[in-house]
DNA sequence: GTGAACTGCAACAGGTCTGATGCGGATATG
DNA sequence: CATATCCGCATCAGACCTGTTGCAGTTCAC
């Protein structure tokens, strides 16, 4: 909880923690050991800025591992997974995931503190993901003696999978359908 | 190239790199900027001791590399990739990956420097990987239009997903099936 | 337009880590 | 057993990083 919004920030005031959090994203993805100094030089900002806005390292990191997991509960609300069709929701949902995961890869796969925000909306989104799972099973589109845990972690492997050569490369469409492929149907022959 | 074994080392003394490298894969799993103080106290030696035997930081963690994956390759060659039929080449190959994988999950998820002997290493790996898939295609395991880079990355995946929880726990051999399981067939209905 | 909020800059203290050195004592090896 | 090798310990200098403070100048918001 590194500051729960006291008070309304002014505009710039908001706009800075944005670059800032940006900024740790991108340089932090390259070196998780990267110096304050440098998270301020990538987000064009002075080092005191950030101490102004975060405490210290590690309230940075956890907002921005809460950041980022808002968003990404976000694109798995768009897809409607309570109520589209489980094969539309789940490519729908992957497209989704796959764009919010290819701009915060780090903060997402950030180990969360077991009682933050973070946490919190991890906990939402993977039973989200495991209704999702459950509807597709009722619809024969995965095996009924399925342990939908372990294939709730396929599907979260190949979707990190995914990201790994293209950072913004394909069409994230094209990525969603090969990754819903391969967890429907592995790489064995086709019926 | 720490120290490319100048001169054979006294016996004390190739012990006493082998508790460090495994010191280092331990504590560097937990924490990946722990200092060489730590690393040098759960290996009970003194941290000069560290700096004799590894120039640096980089040096000792270059070394680690090396160590595992010739492990690594030594637990590929171990299956019989080229001969033994594919199917069972894959599920040997796969309980024995992961034995090595489980103890040495760090030292091979580090990033390979382009031309280090981990990095050529891996590669050697990656082509023995992919000469098993060519002959489990061949057998019809796997789909004749299938990507095997594609196929291969999943693997990988599905081998590091299977670390993940399991420490030392599960049957190395009950873990193999169920990745080979998924990889061919998916989560979809069986037959 | 006025005041509060925000930022950059400079500087500081405190801490941690690295890599190196020298020495006395222990240990392996031939 | 003789000696080269190895180890632990104490110590050092240098570098880097963090978190804080004060001030002066700018910018938003009412």
């Amino acid at each position: 909880m590194g500051q729960t919004a006291v008070r309304t920030l002014r505009a710039d005031a908001e706009r800075s923690v944005r670059v800032i959090l940006e900024a740790a994203e991108r340089v932090l993805a390259e070196d998780p050991g990267a110096s304050m100094e440098q998270i301020a030089a990538t987000a064009g900002v002075a080092r005191t800025t950030i101490h102004r806005r975060f405490a210290n390292r590690q309230a940075l990191i956890e907002a921005l591992a809460s950041s980022a997991a808002r968003q990404l509960a976000q694109a798995v609300d768009d897809g409607r997974p309570d109520t589209a069709p489980p094969l539309v929701a789940m490519h729908r949902i992957t497209a989704n995931v796959l764009q919010v995961k290819g701009a915060w890869a780090f903060a997402l796969e950030l180990p969360t503190e077991p009682g933050s925000e973070a946490a919190v909306l991890q906990q939402h989104i993977a039973r989200r993901c495991i209704t999702v799972l459950e509807r597709a099973r009722a619809d024969k589109l995965i095996d009924e003696a399925a342990d939908l845990d372990w294939v709730r972690r396929v599907y979260y492997a190949l979707l990190r999978e995914s990201l790994q050569d293209d950072p913004a490369g394909a069409d994230p469409d094209a990525l969603a359908a090969r990754v819903i492929d391969t967890l429907l149907q592995g790489a064995g022959p086709r019926a």
